[in-house]
RNA sequence: GCGCCCGUAGCUCAGUGGAUAGAGCGUCAGGUUGCGGACCUGAAGGUCGUGAGUUCGAGUCUCGCCGGGCGCGCCA
């Protein structure tokens, strides 16, 4: 990644700030840093109003205390240099303004030079791989296989694959896990009310309800019937087991229909089964993490910033759901991750200290272990909230949600909104807006460029093969191209984020752009084959960066609507 | 009571300590003898919950207060 390709514009910018700044100390224009201080990071941005430049920087602001000159004065030696050392002549101009910002403005040939890589680079531009890449697991959903997944699931499932694919996007090898608890009281109360509702009985009063558990019991298997008949005092466990699995398999058809695929599916069974638990148990014993109190053995946890500690072994000698979740810690790590990432609910984050407490405790760093917690959604149905409990057996599936809103509909919705922050879905206001929706704004662009593209197939008329030397000049094409070129940066700051929104607020800034392109430049005219094939050109780049946004997003790019 | 998250336009939400705080929807007024009107142009609409502090600069960081959500189990 030491050519040009692999660098954003925003990168070469940043390049040629930081050699403008070692020049200028080296001329003496500038003075040098203290013994012991390095130079700042160049921070290096897009501003808000085009008049301030492609780029800007406010290095000389933050120099100022530090060399001891006024932020001006520093500006101006920057600005002086950084076109002479621009980063492959990325950077044209350069302008000292306000306090002290330098702002940039990209070299028309750059961005020619630029587009033509998009186009070279095709379904593959955007994807830009991050200074060092890892092998990480993110694990999320994970919701108890004793129900089917509800719209409560919708948004740890969304955000979770959002984040694996922009994770992905940056170079980073993701394994998408899900885990689930195949043994615990939950599947015996599964089982016991597919039994009840079987045998036309009352269901327990800790049982399920709804009509998956009436589906349910009426497709027990006939061995596994035989069998829970033959075991009286085991029949819950027999049936809970089958039962469970069932929903595991149906839970996992609902998540592909969403286009979310996981590697992995792994049981809490399967943790104590391995030793794991028992494992990561004794551990924290040898490593002197865990005392004996009450007939309990407990985690230490306040020594890595939990409120109390925590029970592992319970005084009945069952391992508590902590004790489990210590013990996969060390069956990730066994599989050579560099970072762990979870995804859960908000009303989890009291456990967040546990586990990253435990990590340490273990030998592992805490920073290899983030928790991303998901905030709560308030579903709506024309103005009410909708209350939801699988006990009861009232609620909305993820596959009901979606067969009215869209796939890509929810998907955006999800994705266009930052993690932590609590929102409202309003699935009427989804359904009676879906057209107003700003996801169809930005597939329309495409599809409109899709109809562009074919119309001037049928006309003759070809993309021309370079753009170079053909956009200086005309500041709408080139306004155009700049936006196109920012996708890299997006992305790689979303991933850093662990946040989508930007990438979807990008989008629909580029389809915006692209509107207002189409409004002033004619781009199909048989008698003006060449202007026509530089702006066929131009717009199969805007193609394919939009179908990039979105496919990053998981939502289709669709040639027509 | 303690801890975590949140409070930005009528509504739903964006907003790396940076320059005049944005988008979609909604409201109002307009726009195509050319390539898709699911589009475009313009207008109205803000004490960024509130009060202090930090600094060249605060929607953004710190503290207090107000309001909302969530969590404080040998449950999962």
């Amino acid at each position: 990644m030491t050519s040009s390709p692999a660098q954003s514009a925003r990168d070469l910018a940043r390049h040629a700030v930081a050699r403008a700044l070692e020049n200028a100390q080296a001329e003496g224009a500038l003075p040098q840093f203290g013994d012991g201080e390095s130079a700042p990071a160049v921070e290096v941005v897009r501003p808000d109003n085009t008049e301030h430049g492609d780029l800007s920087t406010n290095l000389a602001l933050q120099l100022a205390g530090r060399l001891k000159r006024p932020p001006r004065a520093i500006a101006e030696a920057l600005a002086e240099r950084v076109t002479l050392t621009a980063g492959e002549g990325a950077v044209a101009r350069a302008e000292v303004a306000g306090p002290g910002f330098v702002n940039l403005w990209l070299a028309p040939g750059y961005v020619e030079g630029a587009l033509d890589a998009v186009r070279r680079a095709g379904s593959d531009y955007g994807r830009m791989p991050a200074d060092t890449t890892q092998s990480i697991n993110v694990e999320f959903v994970s919701a108890n296989p004793t129900g089917p997944l509800t719209i409560g699931n919708a948004r740890g499932a969304f955000v979770g694959d959002l984040l694996c694919r922009v994770l992905e996007a940056v170079g980073h090898e993701v394994t998408r896990e899900y885990y689930f608890n195949d043994f615990g009281t939950q599947v015996a109360n599964l089982g016991k009310s597919v039994l009840a509702v079987r045998q036309g009985q009352p269901l327990p009063d800790d049982g399920y309800r709804g009509d998956y558990v009436n589906e349910l019991a009426a497709a027990v298997p006939a061995d596994v019937w035989a069998q829970a008949q033959a075991e009286p005092e085991r029949a819950g466990w027999i049936l809970g087991e089958w039962a469970s699995e069932r929903v595991r398999a149906g839970i996992e058809a609902s998540l592909e229909h969403l286009g979310v695929h996981f590697d992995v599916w792994k049981s809490e069974g399967s943790l104590h089964r391995e030793g794991w638990v028992e494992r990561a148990v004794g551990r924290l014993r040898e490593s002197g993490h865990a005392y004996e109190q009450e007939g309990a053995l407990w985690f230490r946890s306040t020594d890595y910033g939990d409120d109390k500690d925590r029970v592992v072994i319970r005084s009945n000698g069952q391992p508590t759901y902590l004790a489990a979740d210590v013990g996969y810690l060390i069956e990730k790590f066994s599989r050579d991750f560099d970072r762990l990432i979870y995804i859960w609910g908000a009303d989890h984050h009291g456990t967040v200290a546990r586990l990253r407490g435990g990590a340490q405790a273990l030998g592992f760093d805490r920073e290899q272990v983030h928790v991303l917690l998901i905030a709560w959604v308030r579903f709506v149905r024309e103005g009410r909230e909708i209350s939801m409990s699988k006990r009861s057996g009232e609620f909305i599936t993820l596959d009901e949600l979606l067969a009215e809103v869209g796939v890509d509909a929810a998907r955006w919705f999800f994705a266009s909104r930052s993690p932590s922050t609590g929102i409202d879905f309003d699935i009427e206001l989804a359904r009676k807006q879906s057209n107003e929706n700003p996801v169809y704004y930005v597939q329309y662009a495409h599809a409109r460029i899709s109809s562009i593209l074919r119309k001037a197939a049928s006309e003759g008329l070809a993309p021309a093969p370079s753009l170079v030397d053909a956009l200086e000049g005309d500041e709408v094409s080139l306004g155009l191209a700049k936006e196109l070129l920012r996708l890299p940066d997006v992305v790689r700051d979303a991933a850093q984020a662990h946040e989508t929104q930007a990438i979807t607020t990008y989008a629909t800034s580029l389809a915006t752009t692209f509107h207002a392109f189409y409004r002033d430049r004619r781009v199909v005219d048989a008698d003006d084959p060449s202007t026509s094939g530089v702006r066929l050109a131009l717009v199969d780049a805007t193609r394919i960066t939009l179908a990039n946004a979105l496919g990053l997003l998981g939502i289709s790019a669709p040639e027509s609507m």
